[in-house]
DNA sequence: CACCCAGAGTTCCCTTACGGAACCCCAATA
DNA sequence: TATTGGGGTTCCGTAAGGGAACTCTGGGTG
């Protein structure tokens, strides 16, 4: 498919989604955060075809979201959340609560979250990390940065 | 391509993918929520085939994320967030989160973001909607919701 | 030892989607 | 009448996804 190359763009979403924008990577990433770790359980689980699991399952160990662990003297192997895999997870929470919140329907969520430090089943919600108030598309201006393109 | 169709999964972030989730669509996203809205304005910006932006721009209008709006005598359209879209933005910001703190490198952030309410470029910090904690990935149980399948 | 099994890929073929360029349509303008 | 500009549409070549079959490795079992 030729797929252009977003990781090369000056722009951090472009840049992630070079890491987790592919087809299937998002839920790839949802079953592994979830506790299932081992190339069948993934596959079917989730019904991907063998092949591109392969490719995600490497695409995503390169860059650091997943790491391989060996489980037995076979070469058998179980993926896992790197630190900066389970930041990513942030980026499921967020999806979760605009498809609960849009898409869900008369039936309501088909997942729930429990918040263990309070005990309630809550979404998350975006506040600025510097003064703790709501944060949201129409309450910031981009400015260009450091690292802006020439 | 005879790519699966996420949107009937019993899970949020599949049917989330459903809309956003195919290639280009969150810098489509990114664009227009940057004030871009026109056809030509978006082909230039991302160097997309036409062909495959107009299949984006339909698709998104379809969901409900953008709205068309006229703009002239002629069938003359732009594209604009609606209230479903705009809260999809949310995705971006924790992309941009998320990219900028591990994939920036030496140069930086490409964009920074000045949040209006306090006046500091800043990123977005997820706590959760009941208790005002924070909520990561860890810190939460899934538990099966009212639309969970059979 | 021969056989079978399970997990984790790998290979092959078919179909579909992307990229790119050329082309089309319409209304206003010159 | 010819031109221009915005907004698509069409066409072709190539690459990526789907699916099924195959391979490889190292046990267990008889």
């Amino acid at each position: 498919m030729q797929r252009t190359n977003f990781g090369e763009m000056a722009c951090s979403i472009a840049r992630t989604l070079d890491v987790i924008g592919e087809p299937w990577s998002p839920l790839i990433l949802r079953d592994v955060w979830a506790g299932m770790s081992r190339f069948d359980q993934l596959q079917a689980d989730l019904g991907i075809s063998r092949k591109v699991l392969t490719e995600r399952l490497n695409h995503l160990v390169d860059q650091g979201v997943f790491e391989r662990r060996p489980y037995d003297n076979r070469p058998r192997y179980e993926y896992h959340l790197t630190a900066k895999g389970a930041e990513l997870v942030d980026l499921l929470m967020v999806m979760t609560r605009w498809g609960d919140r849009w898409l869900a329907g008369e039936a309501g969520p088909p997942v729930l979250y429990r918040h263990q430090a309070c005990g309630e089943t809550s979404h998350v919600d975006l506040r600025c990390d510097h003064c703790g108030e709501p944060m949201h598309a129409s309450d910031i201006d981009p400015l260009p940065g450091p690292g802006a393109a020439v």
